[in-house]
Parts: C-alpha cells; sequence; structure tokens
DNA sequence: AAACAGTGCAACCGCTCTGAC
DNA sequence: TGTCAGAGCGGTTGCACTGTT
C-alpha cells in the first residue's frame, strides 16, 4: 500500500463544510449523479477530494437519509444485527434504511456500548460477562444439590453452568459442602451436560473447549458466530409481540427452553424486578415481562411498553433486572420446576 | 459567570477490497 | 499474473455543545 492520502493535495480544503459547499455538491448530484468521486469535486467546482465529497454526500446530504434519535425498535435492530455480524457497519446500515454506517457506528459507541458495558454484557460477545455472574449466591445455595444444579441447566446457559459445576466440584473436593450432596466427579458433569444439552448446543459454544471457558476467554468469539451462545434460545424478533423488543437477545435466554418446556415455571417463578434483595423470599417472574400471551399485545406496564416510554438508565435497569436474579437460601429448585 | 468535564457526532485517516488494464 | 487506481470500510480524532461545580 503506502498511497499517500488523496487529500494530502496542496490546495484541497479539509475539515467542516460549509452550507455553500453542501450545495454546490447536492445540486451536482442532483443533475449528474455521483459518478467518478475524483472527478467529481472539480467539475462541481469544489476544493475537496473526492472521497471527502463522497463522504459528505453519503453521510449527511443524501436526500434519504433519516435525522434524529434512533427508535427503540432501530436499536434493537442494531443490538441483533451487531450480534451477528459484528462491526459490519454497512451492513447493519443496509438493514436499517435512512441510517448510515457512520451513524450507526457512532450512535453504537456512544450509546449502546456503553450501555451493555454498564449492564455487565461484552458488546463484543453479547454475552453476560461472566466475571460480573454472580455464581456464588448460586452455589451457597444449601440446598443446591445435583438434581437442582440438573434442572437448574434448562434455566441458564449451559457455559454459564458448567463453570457453576466445575467450581462446585472443586469445592465439593475441599469438602466445603454439606456431605449429604453427591460428590461429583469432573467427569461425571461432562456426562450429565452432554446428556441434558442438545449436541448442537456444544457444538456451537464459542468456548471450543473447557479451559478455554474456565479460563474465562471470552475474546475468541469468533466475529461471525458472537451470537451463537444463544443461537439455540429463543431469538426475539421486533415482530414478536410475545416479548420486549428493546432488551438484547441475551435477556431472553431464560426464557427460551425453560419457559416453553415448563410451562408452569413463569407461575412458580414470579420474578419482578423489585426484587433486588438478597432477603427476599419474592423470587419470581413477573409475568408481565416474562409471560405476556403469544396472542395478545404487552399491557401497557409491561417490559415493552416500560421501555418504549422510558429513558436509557431505565432502559439499563430494566435489563440489569432481568438478569439480575438471585438464588434465595433454601430455595429448592425441586419445588417448582 | 467562568472553568472544567463529559458527551455526541461529523469528518478524517489508513487500510482492504475490487475491477480494469 | 501483477499492478494500479477507485471505492468502501472500520477506527479514530477533533471540536462543538451541554451539564456540573
Amino acid at each position: 500500500m503506502g498511497r499517500s492520502p488523496c487529500c494530502d493535495k496542496n490546495g484541497l480544503k479539509k475539515g467542516p463544510w460549509t452550507p455553500e459547499e453542501d450545495m454546490k455538491l447536492t445540486q451536482y448530484i442532483q443533475m449528474h449523479g455521483p459518478g467518478n468521486w475524483r472527478t467529481l469535486p472539480k467539475n462541481a467546482g469544489l476544493e475537496r477530494c473526492g472521497k471527502s465529497c463522497r463522504l459528505r454526500w453519503t453521510n449527511y446530504l443524501r436526500p434519504d437519509i433519516k435525522r434524529g434519535r434512533f427508535s427503540f425498535e432501530e436499536e434493537e435492530t442494531i443490538i441483533q444485527l451487531h450480534s451477528v455480524l459484528g462491526n459490519k457497519w454497512s451492513a447493519i446500515a443496509a438493514r436499517l434504511p435512512g441510517r448510515t454506517d457512520n451513524e450507526i457506528k457512532n450512535y453504537w459507541n456512544t450509546h449502546i456500548r456503553k450501555r451493555l458495558l454498564r449492564m455487565g454484557i461484552d458488546p463484543v460477545t453479547h454475552a453476560p460477562r461472566l466475571d460480573l455472574l454472580d455464581l456464588s449466591s448460586l452455589l451457597s445455595s444449601a440446598q443446591l444439590n445435583l438434581s437442582s444444579l440438573i434442572r437448574l441447566q434448562t434455566l441458564v446457559n449451559p457455559d454459564a453452568l458448567r463453570l457453576a459445576m466445575n467450581i462446585l466440584s472443586s469445592q465439593n473436593e475441599n469438602q466445603l459442602f454439606n456431605s449429604q450432596a453427591p460428590v461429583i466427579q469432573p467427569n461425571q458433569f461432562d456426562n450429565i451436560i452432554n446428556q441434558q444439552i442438545p449436541s448442537n448446543d456444544l457444538t456451537t459454544s464459542p468456548f471450543h473447549n473447557q479451559s478455554q471457558f474456565l479460563q474465562g476467554d471470552m475474546g475468541h468469539f469468533p466475529v461471525g458466530s458472537t451470537n451463537s451462545i444463544f443461537q439455540n434460545n429463543i431469538k426475539p424478533t421486533t415482530s414478536d409481540q410475545s416479548l420486549p423488543t428493546d432488551i438484547p437477545s441475551f435477556c431472553y435466554q431464560m426464557k427460551s427452553d425453560s419457559l416453553s418446556d415448563n410451562s408452569s415455571f413463569d407461575q412458580s417463578l414470579n420474578y419482578s424486578s423489585s426484587t433486588t434483595n438478597n432477603n427476599s423470599q419474592n423470587f419470581s417472574f413477573d409475568n408481565s415481562v416474562l409471560s405476556t400471551p403469544l396472542s395478545s399485545p404487552p399491557p401497557l406496564n409491561s417490559a415493552s411498553g416500560l421501555i418504549n416510554g422510558s429513558t436509557e438508565d431505565e432502559r439499563d435497569s430494566f435489563c440489569s433486572n432481568l438478569l439480575r436474579f438471585e438464588i434465595p437460601e433454601g430455595l429448592d429448585f425441586e419445588d417448582f420446576i
């Protein structure tokens, strides 16, 4: 490479565009079309390089550009597409009429990315950051036993559960657990997991092996399959009225298999966003959040309605609350699964 | 009112891709 | 097949604006 930038030529203006320049460029393109961008500025009477003209036109002057804040639907679309496409801003922009790749990129970097980080989600992998996942509360449950863990597997990310099981295994070895609980050997964990999790779940796991997962190596998700950890779970779409449309895909993973396979789950569990203190016995999934009937639109106070009329912080709290479920002490999964 | 910090976004930079020759 | 130039893309920068002290 090593080719010098086209704007290095003397006499070519850089920096913000003036209204006069905008007018010249717009009028020229409306009359002649962009044609050759390198020759365009000369023909249009602009002291700019072609590249600058092209960027100005495609990112700002194009008549079909939509201005203003991103809607929640657009934001959700961006998050979903980014989970699949990665930083392919032009590909994402192609699916958002009126939005440019530059605009989407800026919006991602200044809004969505920060929000995901605040929520403990890796903006690259779209996976909850395991280093922030409080597995200790899960593992410290006095009555947590093997059968509970097996059933728990249907509720949480299999990879996260695998980690929990390995931690539990090491704790067993250290005799920190109740002696009545079965001692589980690491190879038994694998057998259990392999029996419980469809093989494609394992093959699509972003963790190529257990050690990689245990090392917390979240930075090795292939870009093209960043959402693989969720691909076997429910994939919300903007047309799916049964689900809030303004939360990232991973937020649905708990509702996925577990809820579809255990219709009574949402009635047994009544999680509400107000359930944030550790001592609460009100471990439950609010019907308005997870039990919205497929055939009916979400109620006004549902997740969707709440978010659509809320601030960014409220969006944060909604999604983080959705993630922030805790296992109360003494809770026996047998009771409600 | 002034200084400072934080935020958002337009524009630029440098690299890669692609097609023509 | 290799070279070159145009176009496109993703990352980064700089500045204007806004909020806070």
